[in-house]
DNA sequence: CACTTGACCTGTCCGC
DNA sequence: TGCGGACAGGTCAAGT
């Protein structure tokens, strides 16, 4: 579910509150869910402060005073829900049915909490989000964090190093490339498709074939898109919420995500769900073609 | 090596 | 109403 605009909506709601605040205790509900022993959470975790929450691709960091850092990685169905002690639980956002229900619930995999005696749930139904446990000095080298490619608003993601990056895999559905988070850190599923209908350009197009004005376009696209995946809060339409409930509004702007059988608000064509590269796709006919 | 597919899990939705 | 199958936003291992 979350890909970078999302996680980066939770890491913000989160900062807010949790900078300067001590971990109290913790309680594990599910183990594959935060692999760690007990005996090093309880020496670097309890009563270590929260020093600050930064992000890379989609993986939320929360460093502490300890020097060590949790990395979560939210995957498909993960949510950080933040329930504030005083009980203004939605504050900031809007409540959602499934966050009317109270915390813990069955998809609860972990929970912190504060000395303040605000918690922070981690929710996870399909299990395959996690939670790491890392001296400062590892946080580099965790596995996925190592292949990481350039944020969408790095300097290093130029438009040249895009070019590379499409060429050097110019066998593969131009999709494949963007979702690659070696490639480029933070593009999911909804905002390949966004991006690449921005860019009139065809998700299964070999990305070798791109036109160099179709590079220059795809570049903007993806800035374009995550700046605006951003902006309205991420895209909710199951599991997402923020980390106070709240839910994005990006979907309510979509192009063609999630649209299909409406019009392209660019041509008036239907958009069309097919697959590409093992995901469902979000096309408009007319304005993405795979032969120009 | 480059690229594709299935597995990991749980829940929901759709057709029969 | 029940049942089987397809599918869901991500990543990794194994396959071709």
């Amino acid at each position: 579910m979350p890909e970078g605009p999302e996680v980066e909506t939770i890491r913000r709601g989160l900062e807010l509150v949790l900078v300067g605040q001590s971990i109290a205790s913790y309680e594990v509900f599910f183990a594959n869910s935060f692999l760690c022993e007990e005996s090093l959470v309880d020496r670097v975790v309890l009563g270590s402060k929260i020093v600050h929450v930064s992000r890379r691709g989609k993986i939320l960091m929360v460093s502490l005073s300890s020097e060590y850092t949790l990395l979560f990685h939210l995957k498909m169905t993960g949510q950080i829900v933040l329930v504030k002690g005083d009980g203004e639980r939605f504050a900031g956002g809007h409540p959602t049915e499934s966050m009317a229900a109270d915390l813990p619930d069955k998809s609860t995999r972990a929970v912190f909490r504060l000395a303040s005696d605000d918690v922070i749930f981690f929710n996870d139904q399909r299990k395959f989000g996690w939670i790491k446990l890392l001296p400062n000095s590892d946080v580099a080298n965790e596995s996925l964090m190592s292949r990481l490619g350039p944020e969408v608003n790095s300097p290093v993601f130029s438009v040249t190093y895009l070019k590379s990056q499409l060429e050097r895999h110019g066998g593969a559905p131009v999709k494949a490339v963007i979702l690659d988070q070696s490639v480029v850190a933070g593009i999911g599923n909804i905002y390949a498709d966004e991006s690449l209908h921005l860019a009139r350009i065809h998700p299964a197009k070999p990305a070798g074939l791109l036109k160099s004005a179709e590079m220059l376009r795809l570049h903007a696209s993806i800035k374009e898109i995550m700046a605006l995946g951003i902006e309205y809060g991420g895209t909710s339409f199951s599991h997402y919420v923020n980390s106070l409930g709240g839910r994005g509004d990006y979907l309510a702007h979509a192009r063609v995500f999630r649209r299909q059988g409406q019009l392209c608000v660019r041509c008036g064509a239907v958009i069309q769900k097919i697959r590409v590269a093992g995901r469902g796709t979000h096309i408009c006919p007319k304005c993405q073609k795979l032969d120009e």
